[in-house]
DNA sequence: GCAAAGACTGGAAGCGCTCACAGTTTTCGT
DNA sequence: ACGAAAACTGTGAGCGCTTCCAGTCTTTGC
């Protein structure tokens, strides 16, 4: 239908045929200002009549915004890729910056390569900003983005970086504390733990939480875990062994609950009768478990609308700004 | 460190210090031919000296390429973006591309606001190219892209434009085959079917595929899915109840076999001694089943890369084609 | 009725880059 | 040693848009 591929009408083929000039065209495209009536009609028609679409990269040029934002992947092992969440997580972001006409750049930063290219793109002026989203500690990345002050809001909680760059967590630590709390009420006496790695904030905060309610335990009833589903089949295997008598365990994570389950079920312990396992994330396998995990749920919609809008209200000038957001209790069958 | 937020330098600034000409600094960026080695020496001190950072719009603006695509997620239900197997699609893509020094551009098009949105988008040559993903057929989207002559490499056969558009997809129908077959094999007789929904090319071609192996079955084995878990449960109802004496189930995706593990479990079958179960997708969620199933594992890996590697062909002037994977048969203990 | 304040408009100067072109220098075969 | 070819370089004309500026034309307050 449409023919060879021709040269892409221009704002000037526009001004053209509404018959005003470029200088007009533009106004009555950004807000309308300064633009009659009649001659916004005119436009919206040449418009129309044209097929014409407004050309972006002349756009920034002129500008100096792009109406795009980098959202970065800093995980080394993509490990956070295979997580529902971070799906949740890109979608909504997508999303609520759809609705303020801003586009996504999608950039993994998982080798130290991968870092300086990031951090050229970034700086280059290709996005007004960047949404950060890495599980480990102290990644320079951080640094090198403050420095070039480019916005950036993480999500989570950016250790060592707290009041240097916005971000956006849910409360691992106080969830911890709800689950291990949900425990005790049940009357779970001897509450283990299987942790997540010691290098992440979620791996540290949700250890503080447990301690928050059961103080210094029995070292043998506070294993480590990596947050992958074989990690809670050792770990299981190693508090069972150093503590037999455990009762509960609360897991860092839910693929590693799963785990866990694996390995009480092959040592003919019943869930969660003889012992009860709680996960942490909510994920999409908690539900699929057998049984079903109780856990803790991230606000992960929510957490993806918030960090959108900090970053808005960095890209207006404001400062940077903290939000910590509370988490769920899930009640499902295994504690 | 940096100081104030000073004007970024330009390919001028880089330019005056190594004393050159812009021109000069321009090739010397751009592969470096003509140019010749103290010129190349300075400019790359002066690019070190200035933190001269190439501005991407403006380059773009000259040679009307943006070195991007979209990456178009047209699901109106984003059910995709719950499926673990999207993550390692885009992942895949966004890093094949990125090889290429590619950006990959997020862009959503559940809504028919959104498709115009994302029509607009893609054709305003703020990218080069698009990967489609979408599992519902007849999208007037493609449609679109097609008519604006853009570049586009959809994943999974687009039905009704097998030959307007390039696209990689697995062999649904032969993996289909290949797992009945394997139930046979097993020595299963009664072999039932939960389907996916009849609009996407993956359900058609997997109920094809259970066709091709067993003919025109009874036709209480054969019953709807839409590929969740809530769909499961209610089709292996219907099944249990339409043909009690069924004996192994091929169900169109893992998610909806986990329904049906667990309607099995309240039926009191054990599985698979009483009832095998198949699955489709080798997702995560198939590992984790009890017990975990087997299933017919997706090369979403290498879809990536072929994706990739057609559109980059297709930028490069060459005609549209079309890539059909074979898919792997995964044993577990379901079946 | 008049000046001042606005609303509207076109023109022109960029935004920072690429690329064709013309000019200069070097290389090299003979 | 000479001409042709090849390598190198600077210049200038865009790419398509925004935005400032200086005008023209309406309002409006008094």
């Amino acid at each position: 239908m449409t023919g060879a591929r021709r040269r892409r009408p221009t704002m000037d083929d526009v001004a053209d045929v509404a018959g005003v000039s470029r200088g007009t065209v533009s106004r009555a495209l950004n807000g309308g200002h300064h633009v009659s009536g009649p001659a916004r009609a005119a436009i919206d028609r040449a418009v129309r009549r044209t097929g014409y679409v407004i050309n972006p990269h002349a756009r920034s040029l002129a500008t100096r915004r792009s109406m795009s934002v980098a959202f970065i992947l800093s995980e080394p092992q993509d490990r956070l890729f295979e997580d529902p969440n971070f799906n949740i997580l890109l979608h909504g972001c997508t999303q609520a910056l759809a609705a303020n006409d801003i586009t996504v750049l999608l950039t993994l930063a998982g080798t130290p390569a991968d870092r300086a290219r990031v951090s050229r793109f970034v700086t280059s002026g290709h996005v007004d900003g960047a949404l950060l989203v890495s599980t480990h500690t102290g990644s320079p990345l951080v640094d090198e983005l403050v420095d070039q002050q480019v916005p950036v809001v993480a999500c989570g909680r950016p250790a060592g970086h707290e009041h240097r760059i916005s971000y956006v967590a849910s409360d691992d630590r106080a969830g911890a504390r709800q689950m291990v709390e949900h425990l005790v009420r049940r009357g779970y006496r001897r509450i283990g733990m299987i942790t997540g790695p010691a290098d992440t904030p979620g791996g540290v905060d949700r250890l503080a939480g447990y301690r928050d309610v059961l103080g210094e335990v029995d070292p043998r009833l506070v294993v480590a875990g990596d947050y992958t589903q074989a990690s809670g089949v050792a770990a299981m295997e190693r508090l069972l062994a150093g503590a037999p008598d455990v009762d509960a365990v609360f897991v860092a994570s839910d693929l590693t609950a799963a785990g866990a389950l694996a390995a009480l079920r092959r040592a003919g312990r019943r869930v969660p009768e003889d012992v009860a396992v709680a996960g942490f994330d909510d994920s999409r396998i908690a539900a699929a478990c057998d049984p079903p995990l109780t856990t803790i749920r991230q606000p992960w919609a929510r957490i993806s609308t918030e960090m959108v809008r900090l970053l808005l209200r960095l890209l207006d000038g404001e400062e940077n700004a903290a939000m910590i957001l509370p988490t769920e209790l899930v009640v499902r069958e295994s504690a």
